[in-house]
DNA sequence: TCTATTGTAGATCTCTAATATCCATTATAG
DNA sequence: CTATAATGGATATTAGAGATCTACAATAGA
């Protein structure tokens, strides 16, 4: 299990676009140069975050990227969900009847069975949603500066 | 990016055999019928958990698998470093000229370049890794007793 | 208006890792 | 001995990540 060189291109060029002028655009291909991946794959990334409202895109001559809204209200969470997806890090093999009658399953409050695994493995999942959700990027870019 | 699925039946496997009566081997016949897995598939899990010293295998009639230690002194992390692997859940595109001489990139004490995004993402994962680490088969079980 | 530039979207290709199965071999209880 | 059961190697199969290409739409500047 580990995350997608999506998610490191996408937070490296979002850190990027932080560091540049305001209302200053970036194009694909100082980015993609920058950060050393092709511009179409680097596209296809920079178009995620656009679609979420992370960035903001302009075509045509002279244009290209600028983050949406400030460094310090983009978290690293939010950037791995857009990229990463939203599903769970772990699901349960549910559905499977075995678990309906088993040792690793508890009823919650409504009555539903709950496996106990998944239980444990949502708490680590929160714990390190927290952390990143507490760190954005503005925050790199802050700890960075004390060079 | 998710938890395969080998990892949520080795940890079922785990708890199988923590609930059966001490000195009483379980073979992978039982066991797979009682995931829902192949024997074939299941077995292999349980050679990696064997290998690790996790669990204890017979070979032979009426030979099977069970605990190599009491259920509380395995823990989430230890089954999910067998069964997923130890490489870290961010590797950053190092060795990539670029981040020598880049924004997010910070010398660390031995003058060596660090990826700034790297260490948030070694702080999120450390986060998660502390709650699995906490987390054991017994206590689980223990957490299904309360039903 | 024309043209060069730049992002978008869809299709497609490759490659790797997870998932899954089969078989020959080894070990052991009875 | 024989039936049983785990092991290790080889080998599919599949899904998703990684990556590229092209036609198209939008826009700045000549």
């Amino acid at each position: 299990m580990q995350f997608s060189k999506s998610t490191g291109y996408a937070l490296h060029a979002l850190i990027h676009l932080a560091l540049s002028e305001r209302g200053h655009n970036i194009g694909i291909k100082p980015l993609a140069t920058s950060l050393g991946v092709s511009e179409s794959y680097l596209s296809k990334i920079m178009s995620k975050l656009r679609q979420d409202g992370i960035v903001r895109a302009v075509t045509g001559a002279s244009g290209g990227y600028e983050l949406a809204r400030s460094a310090d209200q983009i978290t690293f969470l939010e950037v791995i969900h857009v990229i990463e997806g939203r599903q769970q890090l772990f699901e349960c093999l549910n559905g499977n009847a075995h678990l309906q009658k088993e040792f690793s399953a508890i009823a919650d409050l409504s009555g539903r069975k709950e496996c106990l695994v998944q239980k444990v493995m949502n708490g680590a999942e929160l714990q390190m949603q927290q952390y990143l959700q507490a760190n954005t990027i503005q925050s790199v870019i802050d700890s960075g500066s004390i060079e």
